[in-house]
DNA sequence: AACGCTATTATGTATATACAAAAAATGTCA
DNA sequence: TGACATTTTTTGTATATACATAATAGCGTT
């Protein structure tokens, strides 16, 4: 109720990773319980709690009803990696951005694509493929599933001069994603389009996106090998 | 009861995730203030509050004091990676971690090493290249460089049972680290070690991390093109 | 010992209240 | 008009309180 200065959940969060990484908290260890670290800081119980929990998303402690919380014992630090628009992407970088699209129709979903997306057999999806250049060199080629029910208005969309990417991102946020990297051999149609030898490594980024637990899109992203995803924490 | 359901922050936020979804708030549009929002929902500014800060940082929507908040137009989204120990990765797999060492040597830092660490010309570094294999299969070959001066007490450890990552991150944790992760082609030898043909495609995760401004250790972590990076938002 | 019930306890969350902070909107003065 | 200070509005956060929920520990019965 004073009017100094409160013990913010910051400051409360800041002590407690610091008290983590000079191990005054050892890996495993049990730490106070929240009423006592409320005592001990001069706050209320709710502002520990929120720090902790803050932790806890982080990955630094482990929480659990009754059992109280612990520091976790192998901290799985985490990279954050953004995701803009490769337009954004390729003029950041001073180059030219242009866009070809290869095909868009309405199809039946294959059977991987209706799996990954747990829709119905025979739902039927609009399946585009295009291809995004960086100074008139192929930067990565697009492979794209779209749930209508999920993005009304895209049977309406020609997608003709932008990708379906940016129509979808100005239209249909989306709620959850699942994003996955890997290495590929090149497939001959990837290879031509993206002026590789077929079987020479590509770099493949998958996304998935529902809202409000309805899948939107599946997306097949292709990078010639020279492309590097690059993070800083 | 429903009675509670209908007040609780996550049946709020998802409320509101549906609105978003039918676009009964449109993107790039401004949704009502929290005190009006805790009215129409019979809720606390409070409850409110915490939903909309959840939507916030899940990107969905952009707050900002005085002008109110608005559903994201363009969102930028960040994706973020786990980074786990090899062998607590293998391990959730339900496979048997094994680890062998390679080599194991102090030596004058390559030009390229030398320069990505930012170190003096000469500058002696400790360079481990080991293997993690699951379930006896190579699963991550691991080329690592140490820098003795920020990671005091490594030329007395072997790694002889256990990989220089486990040591470091229990004995030298870093403040800074920049990830990349690129596709590359198998070199010769890297091809022998994981049992692909030398110029198959590999997943390629570099990592160097510093410690309060000086350089710990930059790996290099070359997978077969079988392995998958995911990460759900 | 094995099982199931109950009490205990730490975290999880909602609420009302109060005040802080940021930023847009407005007013003031040269 | 334009720069700058002030007001107002909206979100941000701390607090005390109350109750919910999950999980453990303990007890008693078989």
């Amino acid at each position: 109720m004073s009017g100094t200065a409160r013990r913010s959940s910051r400051a409360i969060k800041a002590e407690m990773v610091r008290r983590i990484a000079a191990r005054e908290w050892p890996p495993g260890g049990l730490i106070p319980g929240e009423e006592a670290l409320a005592r001990e800081f001069g706050a209320a119980r709710a502002t520990v709690n929120r720090a902790l929990q803050e932790l806890a998303r982080a990955g630094l402690v482990e929480r659990r009803r009754k059992a109280g919380t612990r520091v976790t014992l192998s901290p799985v630090r985490e990279a954050r990696i953004a995701i803009p628009l490769v337009r954004h992407e390729i003029e950041s970088r001073g180059a030219v951005y242009s866009y070809t699209l290869l095909s868009r129709a309405m199809e039946a979903a294959p059977e991987v694509v209706r799996a990954r997306l747990a829709l119905k057999r025979g739902t039927r999806l609009m399946h585009v493929r295009c291809l995004h250049l960086a100074d008139r060199a192929a930067y990565q080629y697009e492979d794209r599933w779209i749930n209508p029910a999920a993005a009304p208005g895209v049977e309406a969309q020609d997608f003709e001069r932008t990708g379906p990417n940016e129509w979808l991102v100005a239209n249909h946020p989306f709620s959850e994603a699942e994003f996955a990297f890997a290495a590929a051999a090149a497939g001959d149609e990837e290879a031509a389009l993206l002026g590789v030898r077929p079987g020479d490594p590509v770099f493949v980024a998958e996304r998935l996106t529902w809202l409000a637990g309805e899948p939107v899109t599946l997306v097949r992203l292709v990078h010639p090998a020279s492309h590097r995803m690059v993070s800083r924490l």
